[in-house]
DNA sequence: GTCTATAAATCGATAGAC
DNA sequence: GTCTATCGATTTATAGAC
């Protein structure tokens, strides 16, 4: 085992990266960086370390040097990503206006489709072949943040600020509307007939601020 | 070269399975059953020949005597499902009453991905990784018809029987909210904790309903 | 048509020089 | 720390017996 194994291997998620020096930091950073490019496209599978190192400019063993292995990378990617993907929802009050704050968070969350397709893709990729290292997350932290955020929207709708919807099913749509542009960019663009990206996402902001609008307003009673 | 294959290779699409034996048919059919399975849960480069070997009960070469390729099963999979995959779409009307035929069309495509999670999942991760094999059909066919929908819809809006929406951007959200119960069901599962599959099916149908029909319904003027 | 055995290629990881 | 060279395991595909 090497050096930055061992100190890698700390226990706590805290002293994992304080151990290390600034200069190995940013090795693992390059890595990372590579990786995220080669792991979206490629898949966990279809990625080698080859493509990984040659996308990081190093050798293949230098790679495996910093991280062990390639699952290893991989579940780092994954690990270090959860919190930023998460935080658009973490983000949505129980004191602001509920519409205004629900149109907020599919902004943020289409924002983050456009500015970080390629973790959208990787998290698509790891759900969707069945999340072995992940589904232990889903059902622990992330379970708890929807449900908190769901109770949120559920009184929102029943003091009658928000139509009447499941909040669960709610925040689905959100996640599949928004992720949708990155996730299946291929299909929307060869659809459209390939418009600029920039352009393709202040439709869909329009477009599904308006669709929500409709949706959730309050019925008048 | 094997005699099943010259068979496969004569040109045109109507003739490649004619040519074929009715055993013939049937040993291609138990393998694209078997490769499904494998392909929907391990991806392209996650699937061996040996799991889809063993899921189909036949021996390594045999399976690569009918198809020539792993390659080969996988495509063939996927043009075979195409079909099949935009029938609800097909089925859109523009006789019918408008708000109706969508709402029929959203559960049709929910049925879809409640009766065929694998063939959605198999799509998915397809288009996920750039769609080298399919998008050539991405921006012919599947363009054509959703162009051809759309206008149908742009027609509704236009004569206020419906919301005015972006057709092609109704079509997308209708797509990433209803595939996004098989694609992303580890998930949904996980959030909702493990309710029954059909249960779940159920909320996602009145919730959906629901939803399409606030979004859409024409604003009273 | 169907099998066993194996060739050929790829890939993750390691050894060991510097 | 970083490299070249290579091992060992896996996997696609083929050869050849029956």
């Amino acid at each position: 085992m090497t050096m930055v194994e061992k100190a890698a291997m700390e226990k706590g998620a805290d002293s994992k990266k304080s151990k290390l020096t600034r200069i190995q930091r940013e090795k693992r950073e390059q890595i990372l960086r590579a990786a995220l490019d080669v792991f979206a496209i490629e898949g966990l599978r279809g990625a080698t370390l080859a493509k990984i190192a040659d996308a990081a400019g190093m050798s293949k063993p230098h790679v495996v040097y910093y991280f062990g292995s390639k699952d290893a990378i991989y579940t780092d990617l994954l690990e270090s990503l959860l919190e930023t993907w998460l935080s658009p929802l973490r983000e949505l009050s129980a004191e602001g206006e509920p519409l205004a704050e629900i149109l907020t968070y599919v902004r943020r969350k289409l924002r983050m489709s456009q500015d970080m397709p390629r973790e959208s893709k990787l998290f698509a990729t790891e759900i969707l072949h069945g999340a072995p290292r992940t589904v232990d997350q889903l059902s622990g932290e992330l379970k708890s943040l929807v449900d908190e955020k769901a109770a949120v929207i559920e009184k929102w709708s029943s003091e009658g600020k928000l139509a009447n919807v499941d909040p669960h099913h709610l925040i689905f749509s959100i996640w599949a509307m928004t992720q949708h542009y990155a996730d299946f960019d291929v299909q929307v663009c060869a659809i459209l007939g390939q418009p600029r990206a920039e352009q393709l996402f202040d439709e869909a902001d329009a477009y599904l601020t308006d669709f929500f609008v409709r949706a959730l307003r309050p019925t008048v009673e």
